[in-house]
RNA sequence: GCACCCGUAGCUCAGCUGGAUAGAGCGCCGCCCUCCGAAGGCGGAGGCCAGAGGUUCGAAUCCUCUCGGGUGCGCCA
């Protein structure tokens, strides 16, 4: 059992006992009682601010509260000492036993250490990338397609059922756009001199092959026809090539989505924009209104009139919300209420949409939406990525948006590989800037995260590899082994990186609760530094190190902690979708 | 004009949903170093957490206002 959850359960049970004996009201509340670890290491090894928290409960002083759970706590063996401090804090500072016996089941957890049940196999719906079907993916796309899968492996990790979803926006302008674009190529394709693509269309050369296969589909049958005779086949062509192209770009990144999810099958064969426009209606969300100019600057066509809208400032927006172009057509918005709806009765009540910052204007209309269709039963989370500055030697990479001359998705990712343009999209929160130099992400030293995780990863390995020249009967990896085996492990360093060790599942639960994969990230940066300073130790310390001829059980012993360290960075590179290297070469 | 995000060491950023003396890397200063496997290691200086109020046992964290930066603001998706 995990530390944290360990002494959570002894904590409340020992101020059970208060309840019972009557310092505590029988009906105290001891919800807000947790146990951490204490910020400063050497306040001890968990702490907990249950005093604090129910002094006012048990209407006495917080130290003097605190007393009594010492007394209590202490009684164990595996409590060496407890402490209170400051106004209140109870620290507690565990035996080397309790360490060693959280160190063999590390080990013997394996790979399922850290995994956790405070998803309890809640269904939840993780939306992102999708991006326009109208081209590949540019490297704007990368962050928030890296946060979206490792956000998502982070909540299976955690005990959730996830589903990866991918929006398709295939039913606005703009892939009328792109069906334009590709007939021009379908005629270039027949021989005709196109000339320079005219303004408005898409310029780039990748609908050059889709024009081929258009030709090679259709012949010359489309040739001088109006739009409207070829403009839904075409485009629906392109809409597929677009999508492959996209999913290729995705796979370089290791992304696979088990959803993509048609805009278009929103309205046929079915129309459920209507069907949930008809719900709303029914239960008096929508109503016919005028809406007040935005203040300041007025927008050129603006023309008061009344139209279609959602009521959300009923639900927490600014706003109502407009449903009907003036053209009499559904809005984006419209289409999207719709389409979390769908999401909803799919079963969903926890969606997550993972989206550019330049979506913040949205947040609060759509999670509105999302109370108002769901009845409030389902919540709808948006993570804004924010954008990723490109350098290459310090200097910035000069992006044109003019004709096609973006960088890709896929050229990032052939240039510095995948799993470092994974693990370092994830080295900032979500919604801090993040620059992304060419060469400093493979750089081989210690600015590099990426390179100093994997690295420590890969100096494990090698530490089996050696030992096993040494102890050539020994297999990897180890058996797990008891508590009495590791006794040999005494060092301060080396019970630090137990510790350290043990912090891994609360940090799965906090990071996933939060939605904050990148503090698996961070704490895996830690982590390799812990057992990087162990290893130079042994430099200095030739006693320390992991490896020694004359000792064999001490050896084992310190090969269980590498191999726990191992484990642990294996499993959090592995959620971020990241693959631990066993050599770096 | 309104809404949302951000403001933490010289620089780039963490800070575990309210905990104790606010951390890391780079840069700077001072020592040490040829190793189980390749990133050198150890230590030091450096802070009014943008500013002002408030909430409470306790605030970088929550609330209000101000300043400064970014993003968005029917009939784009």
């Amino acid at each position: 059992m995990d530390v944290f959850s360990d002494f959570t359960g002894r904590v409340h049970r020992a101020v059970d006992t208060l309840r019972e004996d009557g310092t505590l009201p029988a009906d105290c509340d001891a919800s807000r009682v947790v146990v951490e670890p204490p910020r400063d290491r050497s306040h001890g090894d968990v702490a907990t601010n249950a005093a604090l928290v129910l002094a006012k409960q048990a209407r006495c002083k917080p130290r003097d509260l605190a007393d009594k759970l010492v007394a209590t706590l202490s009684t164990s063996d595996d409590v060496v000492s407890a402490e209170v401090a400051g106004p209140g804090f109870v620290n507690l500072s565990l035996s080397e036993a309790y360490w060693h016996r959280q160190l063999g089941g590390i080990v013997s957890a394996g790979a399922d250490f850290g995994r956790s049940a405070v998803g309890a196999g809640e269904a939840v719906n993780v939306e992102y990338v999708s991006a326009n079907p109208t081209g590949p993916l540019h490297v704007g796309h990368c962050r928030g397609a890296v946060f979206g899968d490792a956000l998502a492996g982070l909540l299976e990790f955690a005990g959730f059922v996830v589903t990866r979803e991918y929006y398709i926006n295939d039913a606005g302008a703009q892939v009328d756009v792109l069906a334009r674009s590709a007939f021009l190529r379908y005629r270039e394709a027949l021989g005709e001199a196109i000339g320079a693509i005219p303004e408005g269309l898409y310029p780039g050369d990748y609908l050059k092959p889709v024009g081929a296969a258009l030709a090679e589909q259709y012949g010359d049958s489309l040739l001088g026809r109006p739009e409207p005779e070829w403009l839904a086949d075409v485009r629906q062509f392109a809409i597929d090539a677009m999508m492959d192209l996209i999913r290729d770009d995705l796979e370089t990144l290791g992304i696979h989505h088990a959803l993509f999810y048609s805009e278009r099958s929103l309205q046929v064969p079915e129309d459920k924009i209507a069907g949930t426009v008809a719900d709303l209606r029914e239960r008096g969300l929508i109503y016919e209104g005028r809406l007040p100019p935005p203040k300041g600057q007025l927008p050129e066509d603006w023309e008061d009139r009344e139209q279609t809208l959602f009521r959300a400032t009923g639900f927490g927006d600014d706003v109502d919300r407009p449903l009907l172009k003036s053209d009499g057509s559904y809005t984006y918005f419209a289409s999207d209420i719709a389409y979390h709806r769908d999401k909803y009765l799919r079963g969903f009540k926890a969606m997550i949409d993972v989206l550019g910052a330049d979506h913040g204007g949205y947040v609060k209309r759509m999670q509105a939406a999302v109370k108002a269709v769901s009845n409030g039963e389902a919540a709808l989370d948006v993570k804004l990525c924010q954008l990723v500055k490109l350098f290459r030697g310090g200097e910035p990479v000069k992006m044109s948006k003019r004709a096609g001359e973006f960088v890709t998705l896929r050229d990032v990712v052939d240039e510095v590989g995948r799993d470092v343009v994974r693990f370092i999209m994830l080295t900032r929160k979500n919604d801090a800037p993040l620059d992304f130099d060419f060469e400093k992400v493979t750089e081989q030293s210690k600015d590099n995260p990426v390179f100093y995780v994997q690295y420590a990863h890969a100096r494990a390995h090698s530490v089996f590899r050696n030992a096993a020249e040494v102890y050539p009967d020994v297999r990897f990896p180890l058996q797990p082994v008891d508590a009495a085996a590791l006794a040999g492990l005494t060092d301060s360093a080396e019970l630090a990186i137990v510790k350290t060790l043990a912090e891994f599942p609360r940090m799965v639960e906090t990071a996933a609760i939060a939605h904050e994969p990148h503090r698996i990230a961070f704490y895996l940066y830690d982590l390799a530094s812990a057992f990087h300073g162990l290893w130079n130790r042994g430099k200095d310390l030739p006693q320390l190190r992991f490896i020694n001829s004359e000792d064999r059980v001490l050896t084992m012993a310190r090969l269980t902690l590498v191999q726990a360290v191992a484990v642990v960075l294996s499993s959090g590179l592995g959620m971020l979708g990241v693959e631990p290297l066993e050599e770096m070469r």
